[in-house]
DNA sequence: TGTACATCAGTGAACGCGCGTTCACTGATGTAC
DNA sequence: TGTACATCAGTGAACGCGCGTTCACTGATGTAC
């Protein structure tokens, strides 16, 4: 299909930016990373090849800014995971958000770290939402007791980030699919991994 | 070039698979692994476009066959990393060389993945490297007193994979260099960020 | 040891494909008077 | 309110490219006698 809905074509699309971000983010769901060409992205919205480099430089540029978008979505989700949980469990609590956003979006969630390793590679830091991201948990960490800006608190962070990440990657092996089962579900099992982690802490029950 | 070697080109090549493997981990070092193509590692290995398929199906089972040779390289660096290690250091000596192998062949280890997603995907599983490496890890889990076949056991070893999985790749982004910088090194940063998940206890000195 | 021949492992040209990007263009929109 | 015109946001055709793969071929190798 080349639209969306069954509005009545319009030559000016209103807001082909906006169109081109969501179009990505459609042929992610569907079709993965590999799929996501800027012609792809072009057809998917309804409008010609040549339509999008008036909304962006090249290629580089639309993936960047759907990179940024879901780094955005995935910092709001961390921010309210972690509104209104007491101290004790609020690490926990970001931990499970985290990774609950790179399991329901893997795709997404994929582009997110090649645009980051990409403007890394490229000196540009064009919104760095990773590192707006990463602050998230290094504040949180200090909230709950860390000691601010010594090397200790950006060791535990790393260490609470990497097994975040490690997790997001891991679950998707269907090596354990049964565990997950037998745990009762993504969300149990998401909460047991990280705490086996010292630095998601969950009060055992 | 086209040749390594000063020798004399011959019309065959001798082990022509072997010399394709080769090629793509050199194109893969060189250039990453977006630029490991069919047409590339044949032009690397001094061969026509059409040569590799005396060798293999197709390009799928070209880079299978790279992504077998890392697993398996993984696998005896870890097993050697715990030799004559003490079963209360196994563990960390397991982390730090499985962290140390990824930094140090990042395409490749990319390209390992890739095959394991791709090869779960697909439904085979030729040659399961990725299980074997998995099956070294918790193997040593048991010998360091895991109570095997529990869901203790596979939930500590899957936090463990995670973790290093996680460092590995966060441990490439600038942002932690100071760090890394701060710590000494590579190594003692992986040790020091290892040490701060429960799953590799390293004893305080 | 020499020769005929089957088999193996290469070649090189060609295929169709989808890609990113550019270009001259045109239809729609908004603003000045 | 109407009209001229600049600007904006599209079109569609074309570019060159590298890709994976196939094909008919040929040079090299090894085996049977």
């Amino acid at each position: 299909m080349r639209e969306a809905e069954g509005e009545a074509r319009r030559y000016h699309h209103g807001d082909l930016r906006r169109g081109l971000i969501d179009a990505a983010r459609q042929i992610l769901e569907a079709d993965g990373p590999s799929a996501l060409s800027l012609r792809a992205v072009a057809r998917q919205a309804g409008v010609s090849p040549a339509a999008p480099y008036h909304h962006f430089k090249d290629k580089a540029e639309l993936l960047g800014a759907v990179a940024q978008e879901g780094w955005r979505a995935l910092q709001l989700r961390m921010i309210q995971a972690k509104a209104g949980v007491s101290a004790d469990e609020r690490l926990a609590a970001l931990g499970v958000a985290y990774v609950g956003f790179a399991r329901e979006n893997p795709a997404l969630y994929r582009v997110m770290y090649e645009a980051a390793r990409q403007s890394q590679a490229t000196g540009s830091a064009l919104g760095d939402g990773q590192g707006a991201t990463y602050s998230v948990l290094r504040d949180t960490m200090v909230e709950c007791g860390g000691e601010p800006d010594g090397p200790d608190l950006e060791l535990a962070a790393l260490a609470a980030w990497s097994s975040a990440h490690g997790l997001a990657e891991m679950a998707g092996f269907k090596r354990f699919h049964a565990l997950k089962a037998q745990l009762g579900g993504e969300t149990a099992f998401f909460k047991a991994v990280l705490s086996h982690m010292a630095v998601f802490p969950t009060p055992r029950r």
